[in-house]
DNA sequence: ACCTGAACACCGTTCAAGT
DNA sequence: ACCTGAACACCGTTCAAGT
């Protein structure tokens, strides 16, 4: 085979090249790999077999760096939701958006930690939009638009948040079912006259899935807004 | 006047002498004062005037440390709120469980990006308690109790993580209505084609009152679970 | 038993020196 | 212009040595 590309020089080898990416692409794959406290910069560098200083070449700050990644997190799981008119689409389209973000919360737990932590951050407004932007369809009065989707948006941060945390103390200590089962464990026995509520639902808790239990929040607050609109 | 007590000695004067409660207590106080990022080990015992190797015989870690001055904080919210028999009267009290939360994380920023971060701590044993052990007097069913109160509590955290991250943006740079300014001006430059919601609400952004707007999510939950009795 | 404070094993970030 | 990696100014935590 003739060769039509002059051969590349080794010195000149710009496939390896930095680039924010680049950076970003190692950085979720730490993140991922590895959790919040296994990305440093010393890390990063190691894996992109260059100084720990480089990097700064090409991202401000570590929380740039994860600001970063949390948007490119957050645009894939928005890029698959569909458009919606009517009041059932509104719905779902909402419900896909909460539950877009849960999964990919659950792949990627450091995003749940850190999207509360910088106000405002680009994935955060595209999520507002996301959100805010169905309202309509569902037959929400303008005027109510603004906190309805606010507060949907903080219950999935609410979540978002708790299920980081869960992950975090998971990989430190024991699996799932069994944290679940020793905190289920604790409740019930606390004392019913002291803690009543915890001490009845302690079996729930044993055996509640999350998924399903963070549908159950988007619903009611869905629910809120259908009843405000003929209260 | 006779000395009715013997005089001290300086050297046995055991009024400074270290424990979890001071500790507990300085701690919270450099975090009102200089934000999470100030309290240190070496702050810590600097102004206790000891060495910061003495709070770890009171202390196992930054972190319990954080987590006890948290649940100090919301056993304090907690313990304002009266107990409640009819609809109305659980209503209230989760509206004053929440406000109280709101105005607690205000005061205590750190609070509110602690919180969800170690799960099932004390202080959220504690809150998810008083929220669900009201929802009896609310008229929601025991079968829907468990999700009804982990929605209402994930709000809260969600809200409180983002009330948190918006003091901390604030130490660090403007004030509240300069940065509420900001980001409003921002939202009506983006493109109305590509972000129709923001845009149109960034008037609301303006003056928006987050207390009213933190109510407003919960009425939205409670409502949600008024619709749920008879739908 | 409790305290002291130097020491250890890290961090994020900077910056002179290289190419 | 970009990269290198030592150096700086910190951390949380430990631990021999004191009282």
């Amino acid at each position: 085979m003739t060769c039509m590309t002059p051969p590349r020089q080794r010195s000149v080898r710009r496939a390896d090249a930095l680039s924010t990416d680049r950076i970003v692409e190692a950085a979720i794959e730490i993140l991922d790999a590895e959790g919040e406290r296994g990305l440093t910069f010393r890390a990063l560098a190691a894996r992109l077999s260059t100084g720990a200083g480089a990097i700064y070449h090409h991202v401000a700050s570590k929380e740039e760096l994860l600001t970063e990644a949390t948007t490119g997190v957050i645009e894939r799981v928005l890029a698959d939701v569909p458009d919606s008119a009517t009041p059932e689409e509104g719905a779902r389209a909402i419900t896909l958006i909460a539950l877009g973000m849960f999964d990919a919360i659950d792949e990627h737990p450091w995003v749940g930690a850190h999207l509360p932590v910088v106000p405002w951050q680009p994935g955060m407004v595209r999520l507002f939009e996301s959100i805010g932007g169905r309202l309509d369809s569902l037959g929400v009065p303008e005027s109510a638009q603004f906190n309805a989707a606010s507060a949907l948006l903080n219950y999935i941060l609410g979540v978002a948040a708790q299920n980081a945390a869960n992950a975090r103390t998971r990989v430190a200590g024991a699996g799932r079912e069994e944290f679940m089962a020793e905190t289920a464990d604790r409740w019930e026995q606390l004392s019913p006259a002291s803690y009543p509520f915890l001490h009845r639902v302690a079996r729930q808790l044993r055996h509640h899935d999350d998924r399903e239990q963070f549908l159950a929040g988007v619903d009611l607050v869905l629910a809120g807004l259908a009843a405000g609109q003929d209260g």
